[in-house]
DNA sequence: TGTACATCAGTGAACGCGCGTTCACTGATGTAC
DNA sequence: TGTACATCAGTGAACGCGCGTTCACTGATGTAC
């Protein structure tokens, strides 16, 4: 059953997305070819039509949701009022729907750990698009911090990721909150 | 070759060591039966004579390493001269040492995202560890934070995580040395 | 204290299972004339 | 534009392998008398 090619095109996305969203959701490790297939509305068997490893379709993945996010973060931020951008991303991040969708968001957060022992060249590329989403923070930064922004942007982008992983280990939803709540409102008054 | 009652407690002592280790190191997932009974020094049958599954050795392991490193923090810090403990933690938790060891280290940096899917039990308990190092932040704060002490302390906290299990994405040492640095300024600056 | 027997920590082979990967097959798509 | 044939995306069975788990066996330890 051969494919157009702009079928075959859109099936390799649809495998690329589904492994975005599958990784952020359940572990790289975790997530397994046919899990990955399937939840690309394929059987297993038509994996290699498109990928030569599963290292392939990983550091696919990494990279598109890694820019996916990058670009949603950049389109919200302009969208609002000048001088508004930083806090508004800043609460988006530490927001209740990113914390409830693993799956869409930051990559960082949902796979940091396993993000730390990947091949040299996801790592490259994920640390890549970290420096860019610092980028992002530090343009938006008021000018009252002329002194070190990039460093503040860093510092930043680092709490943002580490609130919103450890909100998810905490079992019980009101700790999570609380740690979502304390993060964005101290960023926010020593650092935006 | 039974074993005395004595020698029976050291080698359960010593599995949940290794997989303490192990699992910093290489990931839960990622880490075997064989794997972690070769590194306590025995062959994998007889990792049943002392758990009855994985999850259960990774349940203690994930106790002893929070455990572990909360004593020794503790420690450390208390052995500061009055007023500095928290400037001491802070540079000691993203030092070039900790990063290096994630074996030895902050489980939370190690395993973050993995802890956030392990079960409910595990994240009970790391939380709850969690708490209890946020408590050790909150009370060498400064007395003029007077305001959210807690909320500055989880924060605090957030970062130390973050910035650390970031640094260990970078391939490049010298963004993981930015990394870390940026972090322990700016955390010190405000919040410390 | 010494002897006889039960216990059980640790070994290494084996179990079923799911993994990543390969392959023969199919039939619609693309190409050549 | 129509026809004949080559290509190849996707299916589903099969591969070897390592996983977590089980088990028969061993011999030193613990217990009973």
């Amino acid at each position: 059953m051969r494919k157009s090619r702009h079928d075959t095109a859109g099936t390799r996305e649809r495998i690329v997305q589904a492994a975005a969203t599958q990784f952020r959701q359940h572990g790289i490790a975790a997530t397994g070819l046919a899990d990955l297939m399937g939840a690309a509305g394929m059987t297993h068997g038509g994996f290699y039509k498109h990928f030569v490893s599963k290292e392939q379709v990983i550091q696919e993945a990494a990279a598109y949701a890694l820019a996916e996010r990058g670009h949603a973060f950049e389109a919200y931020a302009q969208a609002q009022p000048p001088g508004t951008e930083l806090a508004a991303l800043v609460r988006a991040y530490l927001s209740m729907d990113h914390y409830n969708n693993p799956g869409a968001g930051c990559l960082m957060a949902a796979l940091g750990s396993e993000m730390a022992r990947a091949s040299e060249a996801t790592r490259a590329l994920a640390s890549a698009q970290f420096l860019a989403f610092v980028g992002l923070i530090e343009r938006f930064l008021g000018p009252q911090h002329d002194h070190d922004r990039h460093g503040r942007a860093m510092a930043m982008a680092s709490a943002l990721v580490g609130a919103l992983t450890l909100a998810r280990v905490a079992p019980d939803p009101a700790l999570a909150r609380q740690i979502l709540d304390s993060a964005r409102t101290h960023i926010l008054a020593s650092w935006a």
